[in-house]
DNA sequence: GTGAAAGCGCTAACAA
DNA sequence: TTGTTAGCGCTTTCAC
């Protein structure tokens, strides 16, 4: 900027006003200013006006995974609000792993981000604590933050799951199983929790081998689904399924599609809508969230924080659909 | 840091050291630096970091959508490799607008990232020559850049489309369709010239109201699947059907599962691999590309440049592997 | 082993 | 309308 003041032969700050589109220059000055500028291929250097400003024009984001159908359309919406804010988004996947999301969000405050967008891996976000009393717009998404409160934008798992089992229920299955992310998780809980609220409703007992919490990786799914299937677990075998999520749901999909359980249709509701879902055979009914909305929704709520929105931290909980496609409408064999 | 030094009674460049692990600081002096440190909750503010260093060990992505299923997993890779390499991830969805392309990726470059992986929306890359020649390491991914030289990692997309029309053909296919993506883009061109080659080295004609480049938007693909499908562009109706990416594939699977072409199968083989598309009926025939390997090559690779590798601009070509899985060996009616 | 001073490139505040 | 000065928070240099 320097060296562009000097080929102009004008001030500092004037170059500074030219570039910043500030007022009170000449359109005479400024030509020359545009021109040193295009001569020495000037491009301002953001640290130094960020270390002035104390403020970055970006946000961070942690998700689980950003290569996952339910996270990328989110990232996705996320980068859409910060780009209609002038803002650029810093993402990143903890990996379901509490340390990895710890760094990666301390490593995002480091580069004083504006605000943060998180969906916890860890369920102790105390860390983040001083951070956000420095200033760190900070809103959690999907999962409740962990000891700490905050800003937190969630679907509403448990009655989702309470209308998909209830869905079931009234299709005629009194036997259904239960395949959902490890316990540890937040939605996981709650989508159990509302599982067994709709068997309790309609006065369904629900035997423990039917219930499976776990990693969603495809040989615990496969592993948990066979035991409810065949009755290996030592309570009768189930005749439908309700899956915690879109991962576990595709794992499902291929279990199902396998031969020794075609001559025995089992029905499936799987929670999260996925691409195709509607082409397969059965068509696999679904609790639909709209991930888009959910990272539409955190990050408008972030940015009237950091417009400067001043009320308690808030809750937002959006709703599900259930999708009845088929897989979910599938009696009983009795 | 100031405050640090102050309150631990050292001077700043001591606390400085302990924050950076440098050596030279007793140990006694360095635990009351770091008793100062959690105390005010003090944090390293990189943008001043990265104001005197030069370097932010932050890379940039520019991709079309960050959404697609394509290029979610190819994120993911790129951020796994620049976290390996103790670097965060910047990225953004060009929307396939070059304006936006440039935009993007001029912001990354003000933010001083240390490298840019960019997925080519333009057609014309000079305005990138002044920040490469300033030393932004550059690598275009998936397309060639425009009017200018850099490193390249693309994926064989002549090879690819020729071996998946071969197949087609090889299955006694004569008439077959080709539906791409906008004839702007490098990979459809590209897609489009194996089909022709395939044909031609057959010895088949080709009509040019089998061809049909434009946006994924499945109304268009719908349109000109319906036109090639039903005979009314003039030329006698296709028996198969090439695809040109995994956007114009999945409109073409619906399209085909409708009722009015289920009585006469057609054939289908779709460039790139998607989740699914082994239980759809018929499972989907694809050319399958690595997205994740793709991220990681060009990750790698900017890297390796950003280690000082000085060698001139490369051309990494990733080769594609046919997936044979039904859609693709249905014959023709005859 | 430790610290003081200079300066990275920019913008805010104030002069002219 | 334009320019000058100070300083954002850190690291580099060099002296102690």
């Amino acid at each position: 900027m320097k060296d562009v003041a000097a080929r102009a032969g004008v001030g500092l700050k004037t170059v500074s006003r030219v570039v910043n589109g500030e007022a009170g220059v000449s359109s005479d000055t400024e030509r020359r200013v545009r021109e040193a500028i295009t001569a020495l291929g000037f491009r301002r250097n953001d640290s130094a006006r960020v270390l002035r400003k104390g403020t970055t024009a970006s946000i961070g984001l942690v998700v689980e995974d950003l290569a996952d159908p339910f996270y990328s359309p989110l990232s996705r919406a996320v980068e859409e609000v910060a780009r209609a804010h002038g803002a650029l988004l810093i993402n990143g996947s903890s990996a379901e792993d509490p340390e990895r999301e710890r760094e990666l969000a301390l490593a995002l405050c480091a580069r004083r981000v504006d605000g943060l967008v998180i969906v916890p891996a860890s369920d102790d976000h105390r860390y983040l604590a001083p951070e956000i009393a420095a200033g760190v717009a900070t809103v959690f998404l999907d999962r409740p933050p962990g000891r700490i409160e905050a800003d937190m934008v969630l679907s509403d798992s448990f009655e989702g799951a309470r209308s998909g089992v209830a869905h079931l229920i009234a299709h005629g299955h009194r036997r259904i199983g239960f395949i959902g992310d490890r316990p540890g998780i937040h939605t996981a809980k709650e989508r159990l929790r509302g599982y067994r609220a709709a068997m309790a409703e309609a006065g369904l007992p629900v035997s423990e081998s039917w219930v499976a919490l776990g990693p969603t990786g495809s040989d615990r799914v496969r592993t948990d689904a066979a035991r409810m299937l065949d009755g290996s677990g030592g309570a009768a075998p189930v005749t439908a399924v309700f899956s915690g999520n879109n991962r576990v749901t595709v794992t499902l999909v291929r279990v199902l599609a396998e031969p020794e359980w075609r001559g025995r249709p089992v029905a499936l509701v799987g929670f999260d809508d996925f691409e195709l879902a509607d082409l397969l055979s059965p068509p696999v009914t679904v609790i639909a969230q709209d991930p888009a909305d959910l990272g539409r929704s955190a990050a408008e709520l972030l940015f009237r924080r950091l417009d400067g929105a001043e009320e308690p931290p808030r809750t937002l909980s959006r709703p599900t659909k259930l999708v009845a496609r088929g897989s979910g409408e599938i009696p009983p064999p009795d």
